[in-house]
Formats: structure tokens, C-alpha cells, sequence
DNA sequence: CTCCTTTTGTGAAGATTATAACATACGCTG
DNA sequence: CAGCGTATGTTATAATCTTCACAAAAGGAG
């Protein structure tokens, strides 16, 4: 790989690459072009190629790409040939869902545990994940090697837990609360907005078309 | 309005700007610049003023804008200023979270119903919201004028739902199925998917710095 | 072994988006 | 009411990302 900034556009289309890939693989499908990909992911050939020449050759000329090789050059690109440890902070509502969901374990996140202050639900479990107290977090953290964070509270908390965990080791964080969030330049966030999500759509339909 | 393309990346900014601002009235602040947005949403200024360049001119030179007037707008750029009509179908570990999401129904998005297929859960509330059986999907659309759905089924029932969505008159989709969803182009689309943006964290631990 | 079809990989062109820079306008002070 | 400081709105510049077009390479047919 050639050492040059990769668009972020790029990375979630490998992802998604790699999500049809999978279902593709498991059709039985040998090989296949950037137009059958393109196709089942809504996107354009030139695009494809694109995205894969950042990292390599992976195809044949006149043939296209070997269907499982790609997808693990592809799996070992976006760094989840091997698993991640993964903690959930907040386990109501969205927590709890979050902490079920399959396609994490399916992708190689392997989420440990939650951690919540409400005494009425710590030591529970949330499906076979236990509820751990707030205040043990940092040598949760520590202990397991856990490398990534999800961020469940209220959003009047998040930041501190957010620093809590920045000071704990962790690497990187996806944050759910409705804020804008601080970290040091070494840690990977990202944001789900969901309202922000809507109203783009609600844009949409006002403005455009 | 100047009849133009306005970038997505403005549209979720304005939102960003939206939630920020509304921190700032709440706090009692009358007027902000863009250089005090710009910090607040970890953005710069110039782009705080192009992005509301495309809308018009809300600021006042030497001064900046005035704090609850700019959110108006805002929130009417972004179509929030009425309400609008939700549902969900899926009533299970997501969907359920989701349709307890206060920053929904603060944002103007009224969730009026869930639907499910499973006996077990239909007729049942989650919160105060009812959840209905699959099949009333349709009428309940029509009759109660729903213009956007949410979809949480697992996949391989999402293009089903969207399709039967969409024969109903919905108008727009926020889907967390992870598979690629087909909709005509008259119906706003947009898919969250939690996997992708986990992968993006992995990718950027990984490779980048 | 040569020709022909196919599909990749890529450099160049085009389009879009972000950043920078500055002239313009506003309000305040004296 | 004139001059000054400040922050907007906008034009110009730069950076980024996507699309296009085609040469290069592979495999298969004759
Ligand atoms: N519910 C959703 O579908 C949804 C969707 C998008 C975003 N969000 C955001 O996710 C966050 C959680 O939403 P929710 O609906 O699950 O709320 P919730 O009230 O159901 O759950 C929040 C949990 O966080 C715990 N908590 C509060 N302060 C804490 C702290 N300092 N340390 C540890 N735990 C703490 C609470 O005890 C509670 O269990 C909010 O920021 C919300 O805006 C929720
Ligand atoms: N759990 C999460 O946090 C999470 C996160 C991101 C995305 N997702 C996605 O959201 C979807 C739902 O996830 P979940 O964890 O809530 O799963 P779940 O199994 O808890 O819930 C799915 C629900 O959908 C219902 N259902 C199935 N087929 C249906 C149909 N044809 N019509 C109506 N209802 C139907 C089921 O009865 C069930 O209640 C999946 O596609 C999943 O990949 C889930």
C-alpha cells in the first residue's frame, strides 16, 4: 500500500464491499467483476477499482476478483482479521440493544461488558453480557486490553466518560449522545446522530427534488 | 434560497449547528459568531458562514447572529419546524430502544407505532408506544399519514418492509438493516449501519497515524 | 502461436467541497 | 457624526474526491 491519505468515503464502501462480498461467498460465487459489485452495492465500477487500488491489485484482468480472497485482503484492510474488545457504557435502552446486536460478534467485535450507575440494574445481565458498576470501568479497561468504547449515557455525561476512558487506554470510541465530543488526536471517534440522520431526510423532502 | 446543491456534509452540520444552538439559548444567550459556533461544534468559521451562505443572510456584520433567530431558521431549512410522522417496524432489541429515543419526539419526530410479526409481542407497548402486527402496516400509513419509517428488522426481511413501505406512500427511510437497500428515487433513503462505522474506528487504529 | 474478448489498474480530466482572504457593513465610542 | 474595531458575506484559491477513458494483461478459441 502506498503510503497516501485514504478517504473515509472509501473505507465505509470497502466495509460494505465486504458485507456483500461475505453474502456472495456464501452463494458460492467464485469470481466476480467490479460490475457485479458495483451492482450489488449500488455503486459504480470505476469506483470499486478505485477504492481497491489504494491497497493493491487484487484482481486478474479479463477475469475479476477471487470472491473470498478479496474479502479477506479487504477484512484484513479494515483491521478486523483478528478481534476486538470492545465496553458499553449506559445500559438502558440503547445500551441494552446495542450489547445484542449479532452483526458486532459477527465482524470480530467482541463486546465484554456494560457498565452503568444505577444500582437497580448493575450486576444484571443484558442478554449473557453482565452490568458492571460505573466507577470499575478504568481497570475493566486496563485489564481485558479493551481497545474501543461505546458511548450510551445521557449526553450530559458522555464527555466525562468519554475522558474516563481516554485516560483508561482505550483507542478508539463511537459515541451515541446527541454532543459534540473532545478526545486527544490519538484516539479515533465517531459520532451516531440518529435526529441528525432524520433530518437530513426531512431536508431532503422539503427542499430538493 | 439560491436554487443550488447544497453538500450533505452542510445539511449535517446545520443540524449539529442546531443542536449546539439551542445549548447556547437555553444557557441565555443572545447573540454568537461563527467563530464561537465553529468551537462549540469543532468546526471552523468559515465554514459555519458558507454553510448558511447557501440559505440566505441571518447575521449581522460586526455583531454575528442572534442566537434563537438562527436556530429558526435553521430548524426550518432543515423542515423541523412541524412535526412529523414515524413508525418503526420491528419491535425487537433496536427498535424498541429507538422508540423510547427522546431526541426524536424534542427534534419534532412523532413515533406514532411499532410493527412486528411475532404473536408474542404484538399488542404489547413498549413505553407508550403500541405495537401492532405487521399487516396493519399499510392502512395504519395511509390513514394516519405517516411520511417516514424506520426499519429494524434483521435483513433479510428489510426490502420486504421497504417495499411494502413505499407501496403505502412513505416518503422517507432511515434503515439499520445492514444490506443495500433499493428504493425509486422519489423516496429519500438513508442507512445507518453501526458495523461500518465500528470498521472506520478499526481502519483508522490500524493503518492511518 | 496468434487473435479476440474481457476486465483490470491507472493517469488525467472533471466536479465537488473546503479553506483562505478580503471587501463590506454594522454598531459603538468619543 | 466621523472614525474604529469587528464579524459577516463572498469571491478566489486550494484540496479532495469521483468519473472517464484507455492501455495492459489475462484467458480462451481457433
Ligand atoms: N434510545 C435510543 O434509541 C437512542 C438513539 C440514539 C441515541 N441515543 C442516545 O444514547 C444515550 C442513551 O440513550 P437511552 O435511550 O439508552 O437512555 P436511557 O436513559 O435508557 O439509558 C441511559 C443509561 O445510562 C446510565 N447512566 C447515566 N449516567 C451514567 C454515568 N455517569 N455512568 C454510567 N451510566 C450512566 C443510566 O443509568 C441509564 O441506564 C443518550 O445520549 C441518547 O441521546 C439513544
Ligand atoms: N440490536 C442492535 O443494536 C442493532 C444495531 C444496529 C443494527 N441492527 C439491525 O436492526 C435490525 C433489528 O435488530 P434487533 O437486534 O432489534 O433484532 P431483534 O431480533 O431483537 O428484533 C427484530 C424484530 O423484528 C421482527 N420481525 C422479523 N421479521 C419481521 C417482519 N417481516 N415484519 C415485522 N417484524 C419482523 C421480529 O419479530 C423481532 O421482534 C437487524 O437488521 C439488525 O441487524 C441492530
Amino acid at each position: 500500500m502506498k503510503s497516501q491519505k485514504i478517504p473515509e468515503a472509501t473505507i465505509i464502501r470497502l466495509s460494505v464491499y465486504s458485507r456483500y462480498l461475505k453474502q456472495l461467498e456464501k452463494n458460492g460465487l467464485i469470481t466476480v467483476s467490479s460490475g457485479t459489485i458495483a451492482e450489488g452495492v449500488d455503486g459504480s465500477p470505476a469506483q470499486v477499482r478505485k477504492d481497491l487500488a489504494y491497497f493493491g491489485e487484487f484482481g486478474t484482468r479479463g477475469v475479476g476478483y477471487n470472491v473470498s480472497d478479496l474479502n479477506r485482503y479487504i477484512t484484513k484492510i479494515l483491521g478486523i482479521d483478528n478481534k476486538w474488545n470492545v465496553i458499553i457504557v449506559g445500559a438502558g435502552n440503547l445500551g441494552s440493544a446495542l450489547s445484542q446486536y449479532k452483526g458486532f460478534d459477527e465482524r470480530g467485535f467482541n463486546v465484554l461488558a456494560l457498565f452503568d450507575n444505577d444500582p437497580e440494574i448493575v450486576g444484571k445481565k443484558a442478554g449473557k453480557i453482565p452490568v458492571f458498576s460505573a466507577p470499575r470501568m478504568t481497570s475493566f479497561i486496563k485489564e481485558n486490553n479493551v481497545e474501543i468504547g461505546i458511548i450510551a449515557v445521557p449526553a450530559p455525561f458522555a464527555q466525562d466518560i468519554v475522558d474516563e476512558m481516554v485516560g483508561a487506554g482505550i483507542k478508539a470510541i463511537l459515541n451515541f449522545a446527541p454532543r459534540v465530543i473532545s478526545v486527544p488526536d490519538y484516539v479515533e471517534l465517531r459520532n451516531v446522530d440518529l435526529a441528525v440522520n432524520m433530518e437530513v431526510l426531512t431536508f431532503n423532502m422539503t427542499f430538493q427534488k
